[in-house]
DNA sequence: TGGCATCTTGACACTTTCTTGAAGCCTATT
DNA sequence: AATAGGCTTCAAGAAAGTGTCAAGATGCCA
């Protein structure tokens, strides 16, 4: 059976998607941002139908956690109407908008587009080498089992050299991603990811010096190696 | 350049449409449906945006046309507000559809959705030849399965040959590549590039006096063989 | 407000790569 | 066989890139 996550604060709006939904799919509920994140993880749903208004945390946001690992189809259903908020979620990663109120065909004629379209297999989210797993649906970084705390930036140049594991990403790249679009050849910059490419060694490789995971391709980028 | 056809019956709206998107996207234009299902062959669009109000042909029936043999996504753009139309359309095998009046800003933004989707099959240039393996895509060269590490300047020179396997590339148009459009011909230059040719062979080549892999075209420039 | 973790910047040592000159090697031609 | 022109190899200084430490900023939370 296929299975919808629907995300909404409103208890009544829960029931009431249950009930349109559970004839032909079955439905999980998730009342905050949290739990969607974590039913997102534990439920393996293929659809994800997500309000933005949350109380604890920006649909928005939840876009992004989701988009850091995996593909899922995300339907957002939500009062705003505003141009400006349909083009920052769908840009954020989401795949439809739609407004509230809306018809319950519609919404179930967008879930079939969107099931229709993700029968593509997609491989796992984490990475694993020898004693390092890196698991980017859990947010969560092992050595030897044991747990890793990274700081925001460590992860995410971690996460980026997971989703690319094996190729290599050029410096601009990874600044333009975590940085943001603009600086492009900017030599501080260079050396900010330098220093925090270190301090992620640091706190993974055994031998810093001598890395085995994130290996510097020179003149070029860093390189997670898979072998 | 991305390639959208735009396919509505008033002239106008083409021109909006058109004027909208021309500046990051080359825009084909469809006036009926017969002329967006040949345009649709003829000019490999990468996403269709299609009115349905059509003079010849539903916008329904030439979306199932199009769905018969390919797979590009469909936006649909109609004044038509109805459920049923919108559901039959999504059905039908449209992506999405807008209900005529809407913003460019939310047009675009759909657009990218659509193009984010399709752009995954992403075809892996890789050169193959006796135990010798040069993956573009990963950046990775291969000797006997072994890893050979590259400078940049080598490693440019080698993706150049493997661009154009086979074919002779003359010493300028590699110095002109490799250090830009300037020097045209230096002797200074073409020493450079001998050297590098030559570390580059002492990297890859069993026997650097006898190369099999990249050979010298006296005169003229260089070529990778590629059998 | 102070404490805390993180981010940012600067300095410096270190490593790799680039560039150049010199010398020797092929190969075709006479 | 000698020669000339282009090609290859080697070596070393110059230039560029990289890793690390540590000291300020900055921002956040109690």
């Amino acid at each position: 059976m296929i299975r919808i996550l629907v995300v909404d604060d409103e208890r009544p709006i829960r029931r009431f998607l249950n009930a349109s939904l559970s004839g032909q799919y079955t439905v999980l509920e998730a009342a905050t941002g949290e739990e969607a994140l974590a039913m997102a993880i534990s439920g393996h749903p293929d659809v994800i139908i997500l309000d933005l208004g949350l109380p604890d945390m920006d649909g928005l946001e939840v876009t992004r956690r989701l988009r850091e690992w995996t593909q899922i189809p995300i339907i957002i259903v939500s009062v705003r109407d505003q141009e400006e908020h349909k083009i920052a979620a769908l840009d954020a990663g989401a795949d439809d908008y739609l407004t509230k109120p809306f018809g319950v065909g519609e919404l179930t004629a967008r879930v079939r587009v969107a099931l229709r379209r993700s029968a593509h297999p997609e491989s796992e989210p984490v990475f694993q080498k020898d004693d390092l797993t890196v698991d980017l649906a859990r947010r969560s970084v092992l050595k030897q089992g044991q747990a890793v705390s990274l700081t925001p930036t460590e992860y995410d140049i971690l996460r980026l050299l997971v989703q690319h594991a094996g190729k290599v990403l050029t410096h601009e790249q990874l600044i333009r991603s975590i940085w943001g679009n603009e600086s492009a050849k900017d030599e501080q910059d260079s050396h900010l990811l330098r220093v925090n490419v270190s301090n992620l060694r640091r706190k993974l490789e055994t031998d810093p010096s001598r890395p085995r995971y994130i290996v510097t391709e020179p003149g070029v980028g860093y390189r997670l190696k898979t072998n």
